[in-house]
DNA sequence: ACAGACATGTAAAGTGTTACATGATTCA
DNA sequence: TGAATCATGTAACACTTTACATGTCTGT
């Protein structure tokens, strides 16, 4: 039920199309929770059925109509029931973390480069969220009550891409001490039986 | 694919039957990809038909027989092509975020409370990995390259539960400062919810 | 006697991804 | 003319969770 609540949140802040949710799913909440338009869509119209939400057809010149939803009443007292109750602790779940595990069954060059590439990736969400900060807190003293939610996952989304790059760094430098030894001998061949 | 591959380094390390594998799960694979054991014994049956592992079944005095399985050259030969493909960047998937994201529209004492039961559960979690490098990588100079990749998962995991009890901490910290309207009567507690 | 570990599954429901589908307007 | 944005979906498939199911052995 994840969705439905992130979607609750989102209307909450306000009101919006399917194609605004999607759109915000790429940014804001989407930081946090992803989604694409299609399971926006197919959601968004059982929480219509189930009452969380209220749409109006709303007509538009020189573009397509569109549907907006708004969180009913019912919407925001589950919202806040939800918030009463306590979240499972969440496990970390990443297939770039089972690649690095596997590594000795791997190619130790292809899987660095990886990191490289990761560390690159999660330096510039990095810039992002900064940019953000800067931009929308410049006084983190005196934060809005209302903006204060969004401050803090920001803060937490700015400390995650900064441990993802620790550790890239991290492992890269050991990769470098630890370096597997004399790799172009002719004598290694690698499972497919190819030279290295 | 992120379980098979996840199975595959499993076995790669050493054979298993489907039980084995989903205690495997539970621990050290599991800490960064988590499966139940009926999601596995579906798999694991059908990376058998697909030729990735292969089953011998095992008699067992006193305990029920059972079906160990093995990595098969196609299957190390799958994992090395996998390590030579660029894993896609992840993004953050948190309910917990999203629940923190929209505070304004629950209860803010549930919320901070359910932030402080997620800094002892990561605080617990971090015991453990820490407890588990002392023991298994006393000397991080010199480690066994058969031994490397899981190292490096280890400092990974480490590193993101410290960064959730920070993160935690710093929310805490802004809560009290950014309070929310007089609250009841002993304001003053410390992280562990206790009165000053 | 009962709980817990060992051992392996099926079935149903829910969640998420990928491919396909359509059609208008705006800007270069 | 062609790409991008706006706008909304269906269908098929893959993955994950939850509930149900069965039976043995070991230790308290």
């Amino acid at each position: 039920m994840a969705l439905e609540h992130a979607i609750l949140v989102s209307l909450a802040e306000r009101a919006a199309s399917g194609y605004d949710l999607a759109r915000r799913f790429d940014k804001s909440i989407g930081h946090f929770w992803q989604a694409s338009h299609q399971q926006i869509y197919k959601v968004v119209a059982r929480m219509q059925t189930s009452g969380l939400v209220s749409s109006i057809a709303v007509a538009q010149e020189g573009r397509p109509d569109k549907r907006v939803y708004q969180i009913t009443r019912g919407g925001r007292s589950l919202l806040y029931e939800w918030s009463r109750t306590s979240t499972p602790t969440e496990r970390l779940r990443s297939e770039f973390a089972v690649k690095v595990r596997g590594m000795q069954f791997g190619d130790p060059e292809a899987i660095a480069a990886d990191i490289h590439t990761h560390r690159d990736a999660h330096q510039q969400q990095l810039d992002l969220y900064r940019a953000d900060e800067i931009k929308n807190f410049p006084h983190p003293d005196t934060i809005d009550p209302k903006a204060l939610g969004a401050y803090l996952v920001l803060r937490g989304g700015i400390r995650y891409e900064q441990g993802q790059i620790d550790w890239a760094d991290e492992m890269l430098e050991l990769l470098s001490v630890n370096a597997v030894p004399t790799p172009r001998s002719p004598t290694h061949r690698d499972r497919t039986g190819q030279l290295l």
